[in-house]
DNA sequence: ACCAATCTGGTAGTGACTACCAGTACGGTA
DNA sequence: TACCGTACTGGTAGTCACTACCAGATTGGT
């Protein structure tokens, strides 16, 4: 069997994924999450439902996908390991909001836009923030392994378990402001105020933003 | 109308509450939370399957719903306004701790072991946790309430959000930990150990307790 | 004794989600 | 070019959470 998959089959389920989640969030931006089925989605996306649940495991992961997992995780391998843990969590966040939410706020067809009409759903509805918190706590402990490391101390691990939670809970509150301002602020400096806001005014080192 | 509703119809409705509870907890803890059905629940409560979805709205619930919601925010008003934010927050999750941990560890029927049970397949049941930090989200608001009363001031509030949600996330380590240690360690000192982690040893105040 | 409010239960749905099965298109091979 | 294993897609039937809508029983106050 060929272990590398063809290029064109993986193109093809790319291109499904992207073209039923796309209808699905505005679907769900115009009618409502509760007030829009499955079906509605299939049949906006011209598959079946069947179609639907093969690409996405529930209804709310139509919303939730997000191939941007691991770049948090990335960036705070590349911070100095003698920081305060607070240090290093809070600049990859800062780093990697920086890198996601570029793009035009105009721009319909933007991946910021796009970005932010996800947040607004996720916020707006009940079983999507909570599915959104719990994937915090997925990218929590993913964090947790760069921070420590195979480091086994349980100590160790608890406390970077703590650092990181708080840090993602100051980060969340920066989020929904930055949904409820519609994106016209900037994010990176939203989720810089908020950590400032939650570990002090010094807490937070430069971020790579001119 | 009485505004006052007669004690035997309440006290009722709290005892078939807490009997329908205490065995949808069990039947969850035995067989697992997707395994069992409300119609299992309401069985084994001696109910029917309607008068479960009239006391708690979703199967969720049954884990998830807790009388002592509001002791947290009590304990915000009690803290001297003239201390961080974190401060007080942190004081207040700590002996919110004490009151709600307080029972025998190995009495089956007290409300330590109850709680136990509980925070365990929160944490244990993806559907169960991703509620839970939304319910924790919940109680940010109204934490951020009790911070900041009725000052309408845009980034006094940002600030109280960033700070409440920290520490919640801080806290809910804690409880994770507790969970997984069964209750044997002192889930106060968890707490103010998460807290000192995330936001510096000197950061808590000395609890109330001996 | 009477009324209003509440609690409880039954019925018939909707909708998310899951096997199980069949048809079809792709990718590599002979 | 013909062939075959694999993956993608679709249909059917079913389970289960959850929701109106309705009917009977119980409680509290008049």
């Amino acid at each position: 069997m060929p272990d590398q998959h063809s290029t064109l089959r993986a193109r093809r389920r790319a291109e499904t994924q992207r073209t039923v989640q796309a209808h699905a969030v505005r679907l769900f931006t115009e009618r409502g999450f509760d007030a829009t089925t499955v079906a509605d989605v299939a049949d906006a996306a011209g598959v079946s439902p069947m179609t639907v649940y093969r690409h996405f495991p529930t209804k709310e992961d139509l919303v939730l996908a997000d191939a941007n997992v691991g770049l948090v995780a990335d960036g705070i391998a590349a911070t100095p390991a003698n920081l305060p843990l607070t240090h290093r969590i809070g600049s990859a966040l800062v780093d990697s909001a920086a890198q996601l939410s570029s793009g035009d706020v105009h721009d319909p067809g933007s991946n910021r836009r796009f970005l932010l009409a996800r947040l607004q759903l996720m916020i707006a509805t009940p079983a999507l923030r909570a599915r959104h918190l719990d994937n915090h706590y997925a990218l929590q402990q993913s964090i947790v392994g760069a921070l420590t490391g195979e480091s086994p101390d349980p100590d160790t691990v608890f406390r970077a378990q703590a650092a990181a939670g708080a840090c993602l809970a100051a980060m969340h509150t920066a989020l929904v402001r930055w949904a409820e301002d519609d994106g016209r602020t900037d994010l990176p400096d939203l989720i810089a105020q908020a950590l400032a806001a939650a570990f002090g005014d010094d807490a937070i080192g430069s971020p790579t933003r001119g």
